[in-house]
DNA sequence: CTGTTAGCGCATTCAG
DNA sequence: CTGAATGCGCTAACAG
């Protein structure tokens, strides 16, 4: 930088204002100043001015595994707009290890990040509350907590639940059976309830023998859903715990000599690569993950630069896809 | 620091050197120093130590899109041993867009990383050449670049193509046919260069009219599958360009009521996540991306660390996957 | 509109 | 084994 002030004739601080736009500068002395730093390939040092500013443009997304297309696609959601907003964007995964993800989180505050993105922390609440402390701000996914002004942003299982039963309704079906998947599963259970919501809401009853529980593979909806038409032959609509599920109640049906969609219909959950590929391809439940990112760093963003949103939280609900399986 | 020096009545130099272990400190003082850094919670400035010895312990990795399986396993790789040596990595997607790449290669010019991972790159040899000048260091994957010393990682799909045909001749195949995808595809050339090769190691002839291209989709696979086995009804096994169009093919081999892998082995490449959910699973061909990215970062941290390795390239060679539809 | 002074928080180099 | 002086490259706060 001093090169460039002593070539262009002014001082480091004139230069200074150049490249950040700030102060009044005249416009013979930007241009050459410009003029300057374009001959000598000039790049101001981002250390430099994070040391300067205490701010570095950058910000720490921390998510379990990248690998996991459901992250993958909150990443990309996130660079996206922390690239238009001229943030770069620093990414951990922490393999789902408690240890590892309080490894990362103190180098990402070493780094000096502006803010942090944290997806499905694995952290204790009193744990996460300290290491939150110490970062200036942070948007959760996923996730809550309790207290100060933690902002997060999550996903509304219980509406997708009630979105595709009440789709199905919709269609006219009357007698559906659910393949609820593992019991253990927080979301699973928001989808029931969203499930069991639109049925009433309908005017319906539940009947506790439509449901059953599956571990969440093919093989798992495949026997599942063999079981539950065996028991219930009256069942036209299938509502799946995920994709897999779904394309293993595919294979049940055609096991039953039962035509998809004529017969039954069967709706799955997620909208991973598979559910378009096979046939019928699959009507789904899908979260916009991408969208998820980009608004969840949206507000993050905001809180840096001040903008002061009252909102707590923001829920992402998912959204319908409409495929073969189902109306 | 100051603070931290203060409190244990030593000068800040002290506690640098225990902070980086470097230099030689009484234990006591060090005990000291270590327990008022305990104490006050204190977190060295990565920004301010990065000012200093010019080494910020961050590297840049440039996908097109980390949302592709592909590019999110190599950045699964590049972060875990980039973490397993206390490096931070940028993540920047370039959307297969070469002046966004310029705009990120830009701004981690900026962010001063130590080194830099460019996946795919869609720059032309001068200018990416030019770019890359300007950086410490930088490991390419999937892209050569002729001159000074650029290292790239690339994949062997040559070797990949040779080894899904070979596997069939040793299972007793002799006539084969292949569906070799898009005839633009540099790395589909390169797997129907393999496929040859084994052919006449196996002292076969090449027949041309067991080779057909076709769109990478299941469709495509499909139809190209069906024209094949009309045309030459003799073939007993089915190379595929990718997975995808493995599928199809199995779904051409069913109109044609022959069984797989029974009358005709099939074997698809890629190894994605459809490929183990099909009936039958697919046997294929995977290139070990996550290693992938691991080497890489491994190769660039070499080179940054001074531990000069001579090779200028390294390939990766990929491993076939047995499952049910091929031997 | 422009320059000066000072310091961001640390590590390097040299003295003790 | 420890400390003092100096500078990394930039910007904030004032002065002109």
């Amino acid at each position: 930088m001093a090169d460039v002030a002593r070539e262009a004739g002014v001082s480091s601080m004139t230069v200074s204002r150049v490249i950040n736009n700030k102060g009044e500068v005249s416009e013979s002395t930007r241009l050459r100043v410009l003029a300057v730093i374009k001959r000598l390939d000039y790049r101001p040092s981002g250390i430099a001015r994070g040391l300067a500013t205490r701010r570095t443009g950058t910000v720490g997304l921390v998510v379990p595994d990248v690998a996991n297309p459901f992250f993958a696609d909150v990443a990309r959601g996130v660079e996206q707009v922390a690239y238009a907003k001229g943030y770069n964007v620093f990414l951990c995964n922490t393999e789902e290890n408690p240890q590892r993800e309080l490894d990362v989180l103190q180098s990402l505050e070493e780094k000096r990040v502006d803010g942090l993105v944290l997806c499905s922390s694995r952290l204790e609440d009193d744990l996460l509350r300290s290491v939150l402390d110490r970062h200036p701000t942070a948007v959760l996914v996923n996730r809550r907590l309790e207290g100060e002004g933690v902002r997060s942003v999550v996903v509304d299982d219980e509406a997708g639940g009630r979105l595709v039963t009440t789709m199905l309704l919709e269609a006219g079906h009357t007698a559906l059976g659910i393949l609820s998947g593992p019991t253990t599963s927080h979301s699973g259970r928001e989808r029931i309830k969203g499930h069991l919501l639109a049925l009433s809401a309908a005017g319906l009853e539940d009947n506790p023998r439509r449901q059953v529980s599956c571990t969440p593979t093919v093989d798992g909806g495949h026997e599942a859903a063999h079981l539950l038409m065996l028991a219930s032959p009256e069942i036209t609509g299938l509502v799946c715990y995920n994709d897999l599920v779904a394309v293993g109640a595919l294979q049940a049906c055609a096991d039953h000599g039962r035509g998809v969609p004529d017969q039954v219909a069967v709706v799955g959950y997620d909208d991973i690569q598979l559910a378009a590929l096979v046939t019928p391809a699959l009507t789904t439940c899908r979260v916009p993950r991408m969208a998820l990112g980009a608004q969840t760093v949206q507000l993050l963003l905001d809180q840096i630069n001040g903008c002061a949103l009252d909102c707590a939280e923001i829920v992402v609900t998912p959204q319908l896809v409409r495929r073969a399986s189902a109306p």
